[in-house]
DNA sequence: AATGAATGAGAGTTCATTCAT
DNA sequence: GATGAATGAACTCTCATTCAT
């Protein structure tokens, strides 16, 4: 006697049916851009939760019918923030072990650059992080995908080790390059987050110090 | 990067957490009971589509957050309804029968007390015959149930043609049984809603007249 | 039909301030056709209520713009597709009555070629039926057409049995109208929708069998 | 927290004309007690925004009235865990430090205990965390406590370095008990959430290297 | 004439909170 | 004191219709 969703009068076809824009003209492409600014500005400030699409759609400036014509639902649109965020991380990662490569510099130095880099990165996406951070959370494809992130960097710094090893004191490369990751990363985070910008170079400084204690013989 | 249904960050779980009341104390069955009567008044003067929960609560005299503690949605309350419907109308068929068969009736009065029973049966529910109806025709569960309760009427006055066979006129009981139940239900259809009610009796004597000739010896 | 304004049938596109186009060249014919015709095939498909506009002028291949520049409404083009179902039942009938009054024809031949026209006619448009039947409830210019239509076909059958009444055995012409037309259109509507088609002949010959034992002295 | 109002949290119950209970008998105790043990699990099963009040009543085996009886709102329900888990946190904090200053313990075995103590800390109240740190984004309260909390620990390590300093490399104990804190509280968090129970382990030696390494002369 | 992006009222549904029993 | 049925504001999402291009 009770309707499972099988059964629904309403078919769950209409959700099939519905149409999600895909840009192709310039004007359009702004105003998906729009909605994924507006929807990155609510998200970070409000938090995924207390953000209504509502919101998203009037900080964008489009009414909620254009939202959901870009965007199949709040949970798509959250998860193309995510991607893209993915994906310029991806990239800042790339740079950053590419410049590690080049020749000619000081451990001191590369470790320092790679704080930095890092440094810039978080401070252009602060507060997304600790929402993906929760949403990972509860939703498996944010978790999984920000594990093969991490796994990606860990395997980057281990290598780096590796190949450097002659230098360095470590000999668990992959223990060594979780250590290096965590201590970067909570770092960067407390120093965006936390310590008032008067502390900023000491706890660069501090940190470097840490790393290459450790790592450098 | 588009979020499927499977990959939501709002999991559906939430419908799975919901409890349906169910009503155990005399109160709480009147309130039931006082929704399914609204509802099924609502949808009978509007149709599915265009009742909306609010419309059945207001009727209902509750709030739309007690009548989404006693159904699920809005399917499963037309299905409440539906499935009492069936139910009713399942009695009313045997009852039906059962008088066919007692002694000493004549055919005439056998056909005539069942157009008479059919007739009080859909006078009490009208316009949901239209509605069902119209929903089994996008709702498999609806349509199933609907052409089982068709199938045991079909056999059941096949079984009685097949009894009486020495009496009656017709070979293929089968169709002819077909026969029988599509004049009588569509002449009741017609004398309840369409006829003028002057008109009544003619028609109910034209009904008896024709199933009479058609079949009796 | 819409939840918005029940008026809106009747209110018509002139308190509109926005022009109809009255297609007079053969290309805008053409469009309007295509249109009409894909709303058809929509509206049986999923019925009037899961059909969005945007469905039917996807269907038609046109934007909803140019829908929309031939229909006031949704309701406007449904009624365009009732009216031209009407007016080809219209003619259906005629036809039909025509060729019932042929000569040297027999009772049974007669009866049997209604069935079999409007098995052909209801074949054709299946869907539509149930639909309109619905939509007749809640909308007032339909239930009128459709009164008049059915009203149409009860008198041509009730002058054919005036007619012929030295053949027949009914006295109440106009009852018996009304029973022979309930009886064809819905024992034909229970083999168009209902029947196994292996049973469509058995079904035939039984209805058929039925009339003439009513009819036929 | 809530949509609808955020300043809920700093008005607090005094603002409103419900009493709520001080439980002051043992079994009020206990049932307040019942009631903040179950919400820590929901809470901590499915974060703060996905749990419903009336799930944690349930998990509590009380009803949702008696859970309004205790604590203003969901909010205020929230602070009470996590004020208990603040001070769990100060209680566990001090006993490290007491710890730490134990004679004749050399320091890699302060820093493996100090892991080893945070390692269990955090296993208990796993989930708490994260919750944690995202409503501290959105609730300055939280915000605030948490601060008060960190800045305590920063301050009890900058202590310790800063009396051990003869024996240390470290210079600026401000920013390296920054470095220690972020290190060992994020390598904990990752060993608890993160890694396979396998690496535990190396990752715990890992760390105790890196930070002997930074700070032991 | 034609297009289709944009609109926004309104539908279904959830859940924090209240209050009669 | 305790209960849990009842409330309704607020949320997500749809779709008939418009109008700038």
């Amino acid at each position: 006697m009770e309707a499972r969703s099988e059964e629904r009068l309403v078919v769950a076809a209409s959700s099939r049916n519905r149409r999600i824009r895909a840009p192709q003209q310039k004007r359009s492409i702004d105003k998906k851009e729009k909605i994924v600014e507006a929807a990155y500005a609510v998200f970070c400030s409000k938090g995924f939760y207390k953000t209504t699409t509502v919101d998203i759609a009037r900080a964008a400036g489009v009414s909620i019918g254009t939202l959901y014509a870009y965007f199949t639902d709040k949970d798509d649109l959250f998860m193309a923030i995510f991607e893209r965020y993915m994906e310029s991380f991806d990239k800042g990662r790339e740079k950053m072990f590419r410049s590690a490569n080049e020749e000619g510099r000081s451990y001191r130095e590369i470790v320092r650059s790679i704080f930095v880099t890092l440094l810039e990165e978080h401070e252009a996406s602060k507060e997304l992080n600790r929402e993906i951070d929760q949403l990972a959370y509860v939703n498996p494809v944010i978790a999984a995908r920000l594990e093969r992130q991490h796994a990606k960097i860990r395997q980057a710094i281990a290598d780096y080790l590796h190949a450097h090893r002659d230098d360095l004191r470590v000999t668990d490369v992959e223990s060594a390059a979780m250590v290096v990751w965590q201590l970067t990363d909570s770092l960067v985070h407390c120093i965006v987050f936390e310590a008032p910008p008067s502390d900023r170079d000491r706890l660069l400084d501090a940190g470097v110090d840490a790393l290459c204690a450790y790592l450098v013989k």
